[in-house]
RNA sequence: CGGGGCGUGGCUCAGUCCGGAUAGAGUGCUCGGUUCGGGUCCGAGAGGUCGGCGGUUCAAAUCCGCCCGCCCCGACCA
C-alpha cells in the first residue's frame, strides 16, 4: 500500500490530551485517533494491527475446536452465553464447549489521557468454555488459558496472574500487564506469592491485646454520622468503632454488614458468603424499616435483617457502635454478648500492608492493566437458569460455565507501551500492521524507481505486506516516519543501495544496516515474520 | 454534587492581567525554486464566526453575565 493512501499524517508533536508514551505514539503515527471522551477510532493502522491479533487468537482457538459466534454489544455477555447454551446444549457428548466472539464492550470508567488503555470503547474476545464436572472444567480452563497465556507470551507480554473475583463468580483469575499508570490493582505478598485482586483479595485479622469486656453504656454523640467523625468525638481510634453497613439484596432482603470502624466492606465477598448474585446499597427507609437509624445504626437489639459480621469486628472487643437513636452511641458492644450474627465471614476489604492470608507478610500494591479474566460461575445460579445437559448416565446435570475475556483495545495499547523506544513504536511482527517499509530514494534517476517497483513486486508475489513511501520527501522524512511507525524490517531503495547492489536492510531497533540482492531481502523477511 | 483551569487556522501553542487599526508563531497543507541518506533551505499562497449568546464601550480574542464543551482536583464513603 501506498504511504499517500494510507491516509495519514503523522505528527511530530505529541497530542494535548494523552500522557503516556505509547499511547502518543499510536497517535502521532496514525494508528488511532481520539473522537471523543475515551473514544478512540482504529485507523488503517491501528485497525490492521486489531485484525493480526485476532486472526492469531481464532488460530489458537481453532486448535481447541472453538466456535466462532457474534455477541452484539448491546447485550450481556453471561446472559447470551446462557441462553445460546440453553438452546444448543443438549448432551454429554457436547462437552467440553468452547465459544468465542469478538465484541464491543463499553468500560464504565473511561480515564483521561490514557490513549487504548483507559478508552470507554474496547473490543473484546468474550470466550464461554461449558464443562460436563467441574472437573472437566479444571482441565479445560487450563487448555484455554494456557492457549491465550501463550499468545500474550509470544508477544513478549509480561503478565502477573492473580485471583479474581465478582458476584456469582465461583472461582476467577486475572492476568494483569505490570504497568504504573495502569487501572488495576493486584495485591501480591512477596514472601509467599500469593497474589488477588483487591475484591478477591483475603488478608489475615490481626488482632490486638485481648481486654475485659466492659458493660455496655449509651453516650450522646450529636452530629456524629459518619465514623470519622465518631472517632473524633470520642477520641478514640477508628479501629475502636464498628461501622456498619446496609445493603439489599435482590430479594429485598436487607443486609446489616458490620466491619471494624478503620475496615470497608468488600461487596464482593459479602455477596459470595451470601450466595446473591448482586447487593445494592440500601435506602434509608429500608433501613428504619428494621429499626435502625442510618448512621447511628447498631446490630445490637435488632431483628429482621440477615446479620453478617467481618471476623475482625467479631473479634474485637469494646466497640463503639451506634445505638440505633439519632445523636446516640453505645460504648463496649462485645460480638456473642451483645449481639448475634447469622454468620461471621471475611467481608472486609483488603489493603495494601495488610497481613498475607498465607504467610502473614505483608502485602503490597501492584498497578497494571488486566488483559485476561478468567471466571467460573457459581454452579447453583447456573442451575437455577435451567442450563442443564443429558449426562451419560442418562440424567440432567448442570452445566459448568466459565466465562474468559480478553480485552483487545487494552491489549494494543499494553503493546504499544511495552514494545517503543524514543523514536516510535516497534510491534512484534506477528502484529505489526505491515511486514516491510519500503523507502524509495528516487530522485532523478529512474533506474531507483524502477528497481523499487521490481522489489514490491517481489515482496509481495511472496505474501508480504508492504507499506510503500514514494512521497516526494527528503530521506530524513521518511526515516523518522519508518521508526515511528515501526515496521519490522525497513527497505531502502536508493542510487547509493543501487551501486552497492542491492537495496539497504534495517530491522527496526537496529543501529546497522546491509545491503541485500532483492532476493535476499524477500527472504529475510520470510523469516522475520515466520 | 462542590472547587479550580481551559476553549484562538488541521496539530502544538502565544496574545487576554493592562480593550485599539489587516489576530500571530511553529508545524502541517498548496505552488515555484533549491537540496537529495536522519524531520533541507528560500520565496509565494490558502486556511480562523478567537466555543456560543447577550451586555459594557467610539472600539472586545481581551472586560461583565449566562450557556455549551473539555480537563483537573475534591466529594458521600455506610
Amino acid at each position: 500500500m501506498r504511504f499517500l493512501y494510507l491516509f495519514v499524517q503523522t505528527r511530530r508533536e505529541n497530542p494535548a490530551d494523552v500522557d503516556l508514551p505509547g499511547q502518543q505514539f499510536l497517535v502521532r503515527a496514525g494508528y488511532i485517533q481520539r473522537l471523543g471522551r475515551g473514544v478512540y477510532g482504529l485507523l488503517a493502522l491501528g485497525r490492521r494491527v486489531e485484525q493480526r491479533l485476532e486472526a492469531r487468537l481464532s488460530a489458537s482457538l481453532a486448535r481447541l475446536e472453538g466456535a466462532e459466534v457474534y455477541l452484539p454489544g448491546e447485550v450481556d455477555a453471561r446472559s447470551a452465553w446462557l441462553e445460546i447454551s440453553r438452546s444448543h446444549l443438549r448432551s454429554y457428548k457436547q462437552l467440553p464447549a468452547l465459544l468465542f466472539s469478538y465484541s464491543p464492550y463499553l468500560e464504565p470508567s473511561p480515564r483521561r489521557g490514557g490513549g487504548l488503555i483507559a478508552s470507554a470503547t474496547t473490543r473484546v474476545l468474550e470466550l464461554a468454555l461449558l464443562s460436563a464436572s467441574t472437573d472437566q472444567a479444571a482441565g479445560a480452563e487450563g487448555l484455554v488459558a494456557g492457549e491465550l497465556l501463550g499468545e500474550l507470551g509470544s508477544l513478549g507480554m509480561p503478565v502477573l496472574g492473580g485471583a479474581s473475583a465478582a458476584p456469582g463468580v465461583e472461582t476467577g483469575q486475572a492476568w494483569m500487564f505490570p504497568l504504573a499508570a495502569g487501572d488495576d490493582v493486584l495485591l501480591q505478598c512477596e514472601e509467599c506469592g500469593y497474589s488477588a485482586e483487591p475484591a478477591a483479595a483475603r488478608f489475615r485479622r490481626v488482632q490486638g491485646e485481648p481486654e475485659t469486656q466492659q458493660a455496655l453504656q449509651e453516650v450522646a454523640t450529636p452530629n456524629c454520622k459518619t465514623i470519622a467523625e465518631l472517632a473524633t468525638f470520642l477520641n478514640v481510634p477508628e479501629s475502636r468503632t464498628a461501622k456498619a453497613v446496609f445493603m439489599t439484596a435482590p430479594d429485598g432482603q436487607l443486609v446489616f454488614a458490620v466491619v471494624r470502624g478503620d475496615c470497608e466492606l468488600n461487596e464482593t465477598a459479602l455477596c459470595r458468603v451470601l450466595g446473591v448474585e448482586s447487593l445494592r446499597p440500601a435506602l434509608d427507609g429500608e433501613i428504619r424499616a428494621v429499626g435502625a437509624e442510618p448512621g447511628y445504626a447498631t446490630p445490637v437489639g435488632l431483628k429482621g435483617a440477615r446479620v453478617v459480621v467481618d471476623s475482625l469486628a467479631a473479634a474485637s472487643p469494646n466497640l463503639v457502635a451506634g445505638a440505633n437513636r439519632p445523636g446516640y452511641h453505645l460504648l463496649n458492644v462485645n460480638f456473642g454478648r451483645d449481639y448475634a450474627a447469622e454468620m461471621v465471614a471475611e467481608i472486609a476489604q483488603a489493603h495494601s500492608g495488610d497481613a498475607c492470608p498465607e504467610c502473614g507478610g505483608a502485602l503490597a500494591e501492584t498497578r497494571g492493566v488486566v488483559l485476561l479474566r478468567a471466571q467460573r460461575s457459581l454452579p447453583g445460579i447456573l442451575a437455577g437458569q435451567s442450563l442443564l445437559y443429558m449426562a451419560e448416565s442418562g440424567r440432567t446435570q448442570p452445566v459448568t460455565l466459565t466465562r474468559f475475556t480478553l480485552n483487545l483495545t487494552r491489549l494494543m495499547g499494553c503493546l504499544a507501551e511495552r514494545w517503543s523506544d524514543a523514536s516510535g513504536l516497534r510491534l512484534p511482527a506477528t502484529v505489526a500492521p505491515f511486514g516491510v517499509y519500503l523507502v524509495v530514494l528516487a530522485g532523478k534517476n529512474p533506474a531507483v524507481a524502477e528497481a523499487a517497483s521490481g522489489l514490491l513486486a517481489a515482496l509481495e508475489a511472496a505474501g508480504i505486506s508492504v507499506l510503500l513511501d514514494d512521497r516526494v520527501e527528503s530521506p530524513g522524512v521518511k526515516f523518522n516516519d519508518a521508526d515511528l511507525i515501526g515496521l519490522p524490517l525497513r527497505l531502502t531503495v536508493s542510487e547509493r543501495a543501487l551501486q552497492q547492489g542491492g537495496v539497504e536492510a534495517r530491522l527496526r531497533g537496529d543501529a546497522e544496516s546491509r545491503v541485500l540482492t532483492p532476493d535476499e531481502a524477500v527472504r529475510l523477511v520470510l523469516d522475520l515474520i515466520l
